[in-house]
DNA sequence: GTGAAAGCGCTAACAC
DNA sequence: GTGTTAGCGCTTTCAC
């Protein structure tokens, strides 16, 4: 069988209680003989700690949970952009002690039993819609909300600054001379993030020039998508200048029309992106964007959750992540009329 | 405090064990008034079950990790490819009443401890080194090698047909003509599946014409490395007309390198690639390469690792999946000697 | 600094 | 068909 506390307390001529103390590195309450004596016996016997029954007695299961909307296909939406996300917080969840359930989620109200089942130390909840966020009624268990402009008080909000890098996106295309500039978002977006770059991007503009003109398309955020308006753009708007995607897959699927229909990016039509996804630096030329501070966006998620886990704070504000514009040749000033 | 199986029990004038094996579905034992009326009450009440507890008394979790190597800088390996894997796997497992942990692994001891501590009902082991999977000493609790050609009896090896994908390059491009071609793999690669890739590859060309000529070059399977390895392909193998890569973000990468170069892709030189994942769509022209059936490899792994824990069956034989080339225009005729 | 008692919520095994 | 008994391996609480 396999070895348990009362095994290495046996042998160590010693309670359970306090094995149980020093694995937990409770060092406080016990003496350091007893500590190393203890230590030394469960090495060799190769104790390994059996999670189920720690998370029962202790109604806490150093789980977090990634909760994940599905698609309508059922199967995960993972974004190159969350898989990032994910695979960042479990590392720095792991290097904590705490182990990464991922969950896909099909309905909203999945949400509170997927926490309650597993005591869950707490949970990360990517990329839902605001009203989503709006609607969760959890008490007692800190949940990150990632890319959430939602005013919930129960979730923590970790996103990137989107108004600013909106703003960087309508500054760097007026400042180049655009004049008539194309916002491709996607359709039925209840997330506050498209907003955001809106409203940066909008006042970007307004600040450059009043005549600017702006003209908004729902395009769904895949390159697909992109392709198609890429290709009736110039039909479409013969007069535009300039597209600023809210997505790099959208972007790059945008340059891919644009060139299949026989225009020239940056010299006909100049396109910039958001995310900088590794991507934007495969095409040609590559997508200037406004890249997301991911490890730093990755690391205050992880560190919020833990901080309210272990030092039980108070409700705390949400963050914002800095952007930079990244620049690789697809802004260009606009042809002449 | 959380509604459990006493609560409903009392409720309904019935023992916990009875609602118990309502909950579980164990009709057989329950009279059909009992069960609808412990149902109800269950609903009423908002009952979740505590997996820790049924974790602890049936010492069986309803859990199965999902376990990734960890790279250098210590965050997970998450490929384009592996993500799908790994979010399609959990969409079966859910459907079936499982969980996924998500866990990266720094060093391979990390691995029996793992399954050891969560009483795991299964493990996926995706895309490590056949070595380390050889090594894995783990009985009585199934384990799926995604894409490993290992011969350990306590894995099941999941994995495309490698051997048969690599024919299939090497059959299009000998078919179209090419006579001198590079055949791009990572180094220091211990896994089967470059080896098999690479022997049907060789047949491949071997049954086409005994004069046909090979070079292999060593290349990491990123972007950036196969663009380095476009920039000096004409001038280190001027004869070359043609590469095969074993990767498609390897193969994008070497495409973008020859184009800055000055070359053309495929009048000067073709290249064929492996994976088909979505990026290969998005080059111009796009990139030819042989496309593994993702779909049925992710079921067919939940479908055997729950095929093992439910129906506790022997030990299975490896599955390997369908291959299939996918045209998109980077492979045409040897340029003129 | 250490230990004893009690119990977390559930299920296996068997009795009725 | 339903109930009883026992215990999974750990932590909490409180006594010493």
């Amino acid at each position: 069988m396999t070895v348990k506390l009362s095994d290495i307390a046996q042998e160590a001529g010693v309670s359970v209680m306090t094995v149980s103390n020093v694995m937990n590195g409770k060092s406080a309450r016990v003496s350091k003989a007893t500590i190393e004596r203890v230590q030394s016996i469960a090495d060799r016997l190769g104790y390994v700690p059996n999670m189920p029954a720690r998370s029962l007695a202790a109604s806490r299961s150093r789980i977090i949970a990634a909760l994940v909307p599905v698609g309508e296909n059922n199967s995960l939406l993972l974004s190159p952009h969350t898989v990032a996300v994910i695979g960042g917080v479990e590392q720095h969840l792991r290097h904590r002690g705490y182990h990464v359930l991922l969950r896909g989620i099909e309905h909203e109200t999945d949400i509170p039993d997927a926490i309650r089942g597993w005591s869950l130390d707490g949970a990360i909840l990517v990329e839902f819609p605001d009203a989503v966020i709006d609607r969760i009624r959890i008490d007692q268990v800190p949940l990150v909300a990632l890319d959430s402009y939602s005013a919930n008080p129960r979730t923590i909000g970790v996103r990137t600054d989107d108004h600013r890098g909106g703003w960087l996106a309508g500054a760097r295309l007026t400042d180049a001379g655009h004049r008539h500039i194309i916002f491709a978002r996607p359709p039925y977006e209840g997330m506050g993030v498209v907003g955001q770059r809106w409203e940066g991007f909008r006042s970007a503009c307004a600040a450059a020039d009043a005549s600017v003109r702006i003209e908004t398309e729902q395009v769904h955020t895949t390159f697909e998508a992109g392709r198609e308006f890429g290709l009736r753009l110039r039909r479409d708007h013969p007069e535009a200048t300039a597209v600023f995607a809210t997505a790099d897959v959208m972007a790059v699927g945008i340059m891919a029309g644009i060139a299949e229909a026989g225009g020239r990016v940056p010299d006909d039509i100049s396109v910039i992106g958001f995310d900088n996804l590794d991507i934007s630096a495969y095409t040609s030329p590559g997508l200037t964007t406004v890249a997301q501070d991911m490890p730093a966006k990755v690391a205050e998620a992880a560190r919020i959750i833990l901080d309210e886990i272990e030092r039980d704070e108070g409700p705390r504000a949400p963050v914002s992540l800095g952007v930079a514009l990244v620049e690789r040749g697809s802004v260009a000033a606009p042809r002449p009329a």
